[in-house]
DNA sequence: TGGGTCATGTAACCTGTTACATGATTAG
DNA sequence: CTAATCATGTAACAGGTTACATGACCCA
């Protein structure tokens, strides 16, 4: 349920097309939820269906025609709602690739399954990098106290989670170097 | 398609129906990965069709007839293959629906997003303490050094990543309660 | 004796992913 | 000049979620 409501967030800040919401969601929302374009155009619908935005059609001569959304007040109700919302799933999603794989990593020699967690390594370092890299300014919102507090939470998070990763990667690399 | 893959690891234990994949998935692998029932009867068909597994029909008289599922020998080299690929995406799943609630909480009464952080709090700490409960034996599986060194690991990261989420949340809360 | 839960599974729907389409514009 | 990328989006398919079905057995 929560893509929607990161859209409406994002109309909040300003009107925009699925394009654009596409690549400001790259930009912001991406650390800590993975959306692809074809996805937020069927929600953009979805949600024009059910009220919470309205969308008017753009012509352009140098590019293809746009539709451009903007948040209704039932939107923003919506939000408001969802934001105050304690939901316990919140917290119930989790699919962990690495960890199902090294679950089973007894059936394979060890040797890979440090190949492995090394690659890993690897890959979360570039990530943490990138994070600071491309957290940007989500344009010209106009800064309270508040809102970039938030935001600068939830990236830090995503950061740490990182630092966490790599911490236990490194342990148990040497856990499993150690093992008789 | 990590779902396929666990699934076959748990068929090298024993063979097992749908049902009681099920139940084992949930005392094991779930802490990582979250999947139901119907879910695991369509990817066992699909597995049967790639030839991974084959299924034999066995007649019951106090209960539903059932379907016991074994793996093959190609499902076994397909699961080795996969323990051994360094996949990039294996680290790029993310969803977290706290953060992107967090990410647009300035839009609400700081009171409201203390009040769900600390519900949060309250979850992981359930959480937390159910694994611990939770991590059975996954049955009669011949104890070899390395396989219960994994499934430890696996865990423990879990475990692990319960405590990371709880010290963020504190230091959040505090954050948010010292924001003049 | 009536309501849960166990043991088995199917069906329908919703969400996420991959692939494609098209006409400008920029980079090498 | 040709290939990549931008700016817009659609379509098809795969994977995940919710709801339902059925006949035993168990508990109060």
């Amino acid at each position: 349920m929560s893509l929607k409501h990161g859209l409406l967030g994002l109309l909040t800040l300003r009107k925009s097309s699925g394009y654009d919401l596409s690549k400001l969601f790259q930009e912001s929302l991406s650390f800590f939820w993975v959306a692809n374009q074809s996805q937020i155009y069927r929600e953009l619908d979805k949600m024009e269906d059910l009220g919470w935005v309205v969308s008017s059609k753009v012509e352009q001569d140098a590019r293809p025609n746009k539709r451009v959304y903007g948040i209704t007040k039932e939107g923003n109700l919506e939000l408001i709602r969802w934001l105050k919302e304690e939901n316990a799933e919140d917290l119930a999603v989790a699919r962990n690739p690495l960890l199902m794989k090294l679950f089973f990593s007894g059936k394979v020699d060890r040797e890979y399954s440090i190949a492995l967690l090394k690659n890993y390594r690897k890959i979360c370092e570039e990530a943490r990098a990138e994070i600071a890299a491309e957290v940007k300014e989500i344009g010209d919102v106009p800064e309270t106290a508040e809102k970039p507090a938030y935001w600068l939470y939830a990236t830090e998070y995503s950061v740490r989670q990182y630092d966490f990763q790599i911490k236990w990667i490194d342990e148990t690399i040497d856990r499993l170097e150690h093992l008789k």
